[in-house]
DNA sequence: TACGTGACCGATA
DNA sequence: CTATCGGCCACGT
């Protein structure tokens, strides 16, 4: 597995529950801000990791479950938001602001995650 | 080997 | 305001 899937997986096992991010804001912290789409592509293999990667708090930057569909069912990625406290209408995160999580701001660049 | 595709995003027209 | 377009890069034909 590359390094970027690799710290990709790292950053969303930081998210805390209850909160959630978007593809754009792990690609920024990573450094390749253009590459949101390779988070998409990372999320892909999610369900193959080990340990669990909770890819149902990443979401697009509307706050929109593009994703729900690769959950297994149309239903599971929404059903563990709101088993954390989030609540979904409509596909869209209910107040998506006021639940984001920005690992820019919220994590620390360290030597897990060193500064490029 | 080459090309199309994708759980996206930001800048234009 | 909506619509479209390029960029990013790993993977499967």
């Amino acid at each position: 597995m590359s390094d970027f899937n690799e710290n990709v997986y790292d950053v969303v096992r930081q998210i805390p529950v209850g909160r959630v991010t978007s593809y754009g804001a792990i690609a920024r912290f990573l450094g390749s801000p253009q590459s949101s789409r390779m988070v998409g592509w990372a999320m892909n293999n999610a369900h193959n990791q080990q340990p669990y990667v909770p890819a149902h708090r990443v979401v697009n930057r509307q706050g929109l479950l593009t994703g729900k569909v690769h959950f297994g069912g149309p239903d599971v990625m929404q059903q563990l938001l709101e088993s954390e406290g989030i609540k979904v209408v409509d596909d869209q995160i209910v107040d998506f602001q006021k639940h984001f999580w920005d690992p820019m701001k919220e994590l620390p660049f360290d030597e897990t995650f060193p500064m490029p």
